[in-house]
DNA sequence: CGAGTCAACTAAAACGATCTAGTACGGTGA
DNA sequence: TCACCGTACTAGATCGTTTTAGTTGACTCG
């Protein structure tokens, strides 16, 4: 019924007739063996089975095997940002081609996530973290940089002192869409964008902003992602006398939401209004009208981000920043010149 | 700058001037200290934040404070799978709560998933396992329900020999949604399935094809769960000479791309069709016209899985199945009577 | 008063790997 | 022949916890 006694190094070393220290080192390709032994361990390992004890592997202050990921965000709304799903999914392939596995924790204060980062490194639970929603003066980063844990952040800019980040180029990808818009013949636009504290919210305000030199009026409304604010902003803006003839939202699902509220009030899309998303994600090419997006492929910034701290953890010293995959513009239906 | 080492249990020991054994017992509850003791270790060990080594535990084979979950799906699908990420944010909150994690691996064959549950008995890396997408003869279920290993089932239905599952009554759950459809009229009802190997789809199916005796011609399309899959299955169903009057998708992405084919083919929607799905999302109440669904609480029935886990992890024994959270109907603008 | 019981502890093994210090042995040069 | 060196190993400590088998000493009971 149930299954043997796991094989050890000890079985295996008994096998081979040498001892416990000879098959460790056989097995993780370190000196100490001739090559004739350790590819006659290395075959007997082979064919009992033998797989590593990752419990008595982090015990002995060695690989966990493990990527850990804290994330500071409510847990309710985990499964509706498609940036978040998408980025854990591609974390997932690049890890599981490597064996390795993630362990996902869901925390609610940033206080709670650095406590959860020092908890991994002091019982090496985990081989290195992925930090995301980085911030101006951010504790977390400089936690990680003085704790000896491999981490990566994902974030909008090159860092310096920090851990190392894999970066997404936020302004250029703000310059694509609003200079797209402006270049379409839009003069006015407004920006449904998230809180004021990440730092791609800002890029993108500030994009909006410089546009001025090419007169583009551009406002900002601040919202909390969800879209029931997405809706009420898009209400306020198409309620005005003078409306804007865009508007950007700062994910998929705002851009929806908002896109409703057009059509409720009988403003046309994209005759009337032009709507842009600075997500992209499945429904927003299903809906009618689809909507222009600026696509960012998540999914294979999750798989560089978990290579890039394999790599660090292979590597133990730090290694230079990194550019992940660069954002696209999708044009689709929503979006057109105004009308005069 | 590094952090000094770690509290260890010989630490308080030291310091409480007990034995290490004696630290132990205080710490988990257990008799063999004076309740005197037990609570001046605890005061010590609260003093200088000693954290269990997560790793020593695993090593001796009591707790790993790990659940695991292996996922046999494409990487890239996990992101856009409403059902799987509420899912997964459910669990994430009731073990956090318990101070548990949860490591999460995408798999991508049944024998590969099964491979990873040996191997996460074998080096006691996790307590407990949730399993998802149960079918017929299931090989994961007596393999489980073999191994020492606590899992839980998220399925269609009480098991009897495998391990206990939570269980949404989907008959239940299909017949609120097509016998309200029957009940407002709808005696061509089609039906946009997923693989026919999941329970749930043929339960489903064999809902649908019981409403006969009301005189309702049900016809289920089998597909891949994929937008483009539903959108030439609805292409196929509208081009016909004689439409069905209503259409029930799987999911709230294919239900989407439904109703954008038929805004394209001009075929008003609810006037000239039904549209529903068994899934809900956020997103669904955002479209225009929203869509009527099922809406299931997958956040909770997250929650329930991982508590019922949690509890079986604690009892040793088997519990018996569980019923998750009542699906609810929740009409939208998708629906009406079929027009004359 | 002695045997027996019980509570409250201690000592030490166990888990499975890694890693350091040491040893045996063959070969080399003087 | 001896000192010396390098290679290929071995022995044993180590990580932090749990757990089993004792060992005390106080108390009870006949």
């Amino acid at each position: 019924m149930s299954q043997a006694k796991r094989t050890t190094i000890a079985d295996i070393a008994r096998l081979a007739g040498v001892s416990p220290g000879a098959v460790s080192f056989a097995l993780n390709g370190r000196p100490g063996v001739s090559e004739l032994t350790r590819r006659r361990i290395l075959e007997i390992a082979e064919e009992h089975q033998w797989q590593p004890s990752s419990a008595a592997r982090a015990l002995v202050g060695s690989r966990a095997g493990v990527v850990g990921f804290a994330v500071n965000r409510p847990a309710r709304t985990l499964g509706t940002e498609a940036f978040f799903t998408d980025l854990i999914a591609g974390v997932q392939s690049a890890l599981a081609a490597h064996g390795m596995a993630l362990q996902l924790v869901v925390v609610s204060s940033i206080e709670e996530e650095m406590a959860t980062y020092r908890r991994w490194r002091s019982s090496n639970q985990v081989d290195g973290v992925i930090v995301i929603d980085p911030r101006d003066d951010d504790p977390r980063l400089s936690l990680l940089g003085s704790l000896p844990l491999p981490a990566v952040v994902i974030g909008s800019r090159a860092s310096v002192g920090d851990p190392p980040s894999i970066w997404l180029d936020d302004e250029a990808a703000a310059h694509a869409l609003f200079d797209y818009l402006a270049a379409l013949g839009h003069r006015e636009i407004a920006y449904v964008s998230g809180p004021a504290e990440f730092q791609h919210t800002r890029i993108r305000t500030d994009v909006l902003a410089s546009l001025a030199r090419r007169d583009v009026t551009g406002e900002t409304l601040v919202t909390d992602f969800s879209p029931a604010a997405a809706t009420s902003a898009t209400r306020t803006l198409l309620s005005r006398a003078a409306r804007p003839t865009a508007i950007v939202y700062d994910n998929d699902v705002m851009a929806i939401a908002g896109l409703r509220v057009a059509q409720e009030m009988g403003v046309s899309v994209p005759a009337a209004l032009s709507v842009a998303s600075f997500d992209d994600s499945v429904v927003t090419g299903l809906v009618h009208p689809s909507i222009t997006c600026l696509t960012r492929d998540t999914f294979s910034l999750g798989e560089q981000a978990a290579v890039f701290l394999l790599e660090m953890i292979d590597a133990a010293d730090p290694l230079p920043a990194r550019r992940g995959p660069a954002p696209t513009l999708t044009i689709r239906e929503s979006t057109s010149s105004p009308r005069r």
